[in-house]
DNA sequence: GATCCACGGGAATACACGGATG
DNA sequence: CATCCGTGTATTCCCGTGGATC
């Protein structure tokens, strides 16, 4: 960050008495350019793809890591800084060729499995990347889309470093999946998988992301407080506090810090106090969902779960719950019950079990298993009033 | 007109319980 | 006593339809 944008935030903290000053760099969904004590594993992924450098292909490859260990962030800033040294970028800058001519390129790619989950979708994030010209979102069939891509590689010198981020998922695409569909052209082809679990049978090279430590989640939380926050409105022992309390995952520390600035911001507090870090922290389900997964849901699920959120009655059966949601939207109740299955399924929310009540199967009721104040929040649909 | 895919209703199946049956 | 059966409910699965896009 330049020191002239320091300045302007700051003063923007002071003169609008505003608590969030950025809220793109305090969100647990956005990724910094930077992420912090991760030098290790860069030098293992700079060796992984060495043969790029050369204008090779080098040789498939795997990430794994338990959740908030920062997969995501090293990937995505790997990938930036390599599409900007040896992708198209730097290679059509300064030059007058358009697309399609036959310059070398190494194409680095990162798509995200939770958004991307047929074939005909990979086929058009990976030619979006690729190519200057928008690609169609329909009315073309998958095999159109495969023989571009096809065209597109069918040249000396251009290859493709794919990142498929979330694969083992449930509801994303599957990393054996996208090596079938790419088989094709796999002589052009590097994979990269970024999961929690290897694939199965994987015999590959496996880099390992270990979550962070203490320290350098603390580190983390300074940075995205200084410049997501006005100055001062994060005190060191509360960081500190929050460090502890998130244990390593990046996902839970960030998802917290942007839920109590969130807090403090709508009860129109310059700084952050212990009472909104515990009401945060409390937001934030052990094991939870990361808030990016609920993001990626359709619109209409989206609305189901704020809805679900907005009831006060809990412990009701789903099917009374469904009535409920039914009620305040446009869906059927039968409809709305077998989303909350489904939404269940994904692990977005949970069952649980309630006594029984006289004849029958036994029924259950739903608890949320994401973190609801940045999801509210960060959500297109709706707006979350103070 | 072709294509993708989200939507949404409802059929099919699984399960829990109590009472009947041998 | 063990097993079967009927009933009511929970849960899963399937597939036609239509909006959006080209």
């Amino acid at each position: 960050m330049e020191l002239e944008e320091r300045i302007a935030r700051r003063q923007a903290g002071r003169n609008g008495r505003r608590i969030i000053v950025d809220r793109e760099q305090l969100s647990p969904v956005v990724h910094v350019r930077n992420p912090v004590g991760r030098g290790p594993v860069f030098e293992q992924l700079l060796d992984a793809v060495d043969a790029s450098f050369d204008g090779g292909v080098p040789d498939d490859f795997i990430i794994t890591g338990p959740s908030g260990s920062g997969k995501s962030a090293v990937i995505t800033a790997l990938f930036d800084a390599l599409s900007e040294r040896l992708g198209q970028a730097s290679n059509v800058i300064g030059t007058t060729t358009r697309a399609g001519s036959d310059l070398p390129v190494t194409w680095f790619i990162h798509v995200d499995a939770r958004r991307v989950q047929s074939s005909f979708a990979l086929y058009r994030a990976m030619l979006s990347t690729m190519t200057t010209e928008s690609v169609p979102e329909s009315g073309i069939g998958t095999d159109e889309l495969h023989s571009r891509l096809y065209d597109e590689l069918d040249r000396p010198g251009r290859q493709i470093v794919l990142a498929v981020d979330h694969y083992g998922e449930p509801d994303a695409l599957q990393f054996e999946k996208v090596t079938e569909l790419l088989e094709p052209i796999s002589e052009s082809l590097t994979l990269v998988g970024i999961g929690q679990q290897p694939p199965p049978e994987w015999t590959g090279l496996t880099i390992d992301v270990p979550i962070y430590r203490h320290h350098e989640i603390v580190d983390l939380l300074t940075e995205r407080a200084s410049s997501g926050l006005a100055a001062g409105a994060l005190d060191h022992t509360l960081t500190r506090r929050l460090a502890t309390w998130a244990d390593g995952n990046a996902h839970d520390a960030l998802a917290a810090l942007f839920s109590a600035a969130v807090l403090a911001s709508n009860g129109g507090r310059e700084r952050i106090k212990p009472h909104h870090l515990d009401t945060a922290m409390a937001d934030v389900p052990d094991n939870s969902v990361h808030v990016d997964r609920v993001l990626a849901l359709s619109a209409t699920r989206q609305q189901v779960l704020h809805d679900l959120i907005s009831l006060e009655s809990v412990d009701n059966p789903i099917r009374d719950v469904a009535a409920d949601i039914a009620a305040r939207s446009s869906l059927t109740a039968g409809t709305v019950k077998r989303f909350l299955y489904e939404l269940a399924d994904l692990g977005v929310i949970e069952r649980v079990p309630l006594p029984s009540n006289g004849s029958g199967r036994r029924p259950s009721t739903v608890e949320l298993r994401f973190p609801t104040i940045p999801f509210l929040t960060l959500s297109p649909e709706l707006e979350w009033g103070p």
